[in-house]
DNA sequence: ATAATTGCAAATGCTTTGCTTGTGA
DNA sequence: TCACAAGCAAAGCATTTGCAATTAT
């Protein structure tokens, strides 16, 4: 069973056979996959699972915590696979490539901040957009 | 003459009526109006005026360095003025206000990051999402 | 003069939804 | 069993575009 699938049984989400292949193409995916992408992927495993479904599975997942959806660039909304360990991203503007990154730092300036402002830090978004040398 | 127009004279941006009345509703704006709110104010003024002219001036106008492209959570594509100092936001999870706000030592940190990973920074995006204290 | 711009409506692209049939706990 | 999920196609929404008429330089 995978990461996915023990989430899912831990927070109550009923599993069927759409969604667990649906969370084991997400749970191996090391990428950021678009819904159409993740169709793809599925689709070879069982060819008769629609495109709704996978919409409708993929936000049930993001409303339950277990995947985070990115509005990047690009007009489509990419998922991955909430980890244990946040993480900002920097985009490949020319292969549109992503990688993933840490920085503390960071995180503690953007709390001082809205901080400052009289706000109470609920969720963020940092986005690098970058070229490679 | 409004800053809009004038940055419109300086790249030899074509001004039509349409795009002057743009042109002026955009620059004494103080708030991050999507299009139907920009169609709104524009209409008021010239009511003849199409979205499809808004959409398309607000994209010319984006293209040319301009106006700035906001997507922020919400689904809809938010603009303001391109101003000298660069700035990032804080959007109220409450109202959808937004607060603007600069802190250079996160820009200084992003550049740094992406230095790491061996990119060259061309643009990013830092949006904070918070409550009222 | 004439290449570019407008307005309109139709088209697009991503995403959601209504409805009927199928199915997991 | 039976409330919930899937499949299909139609609908929604923001945005773009083709085309004929209009306009700025």
């Amino acid at each position: 069973m995978d990461n996915i699938e023990k989430k899912c049984k831990s927070k109550g989400v009923k599993l069927t056979e759409q969604r667990k292949i649906i969370a084991k193409v997400m749970s191996k995916s090391r990428d950021h996959p678009d819904v159409d992408e993740l169709y793809k992927r599925v689709s070879e495993i069982d060819s008769k699972i629609s495109i709704a479904t996978v919409y409708r599975t993929v936000k049930l997942f993001e409303e339950s915590g277990i995947l985070a959806k990115h509005d990047f660039k690009g007009g489509k909304a990419r998922y991955e696979e909430i980890s244990e360990s946040h993480h900002d991203h920097l985009i490949d503007v020319n292969t549109g490539e992503i990688i993933e990154f840490v920085n503390e730092d960071i995180e503690k300036l953007q709390k001082t901040v809205a901080d400052k402002l009289g706000y109470q830090l609920i969720d963020h978004k940092l986005e690098l957009y970058g070229k490679k040398k």
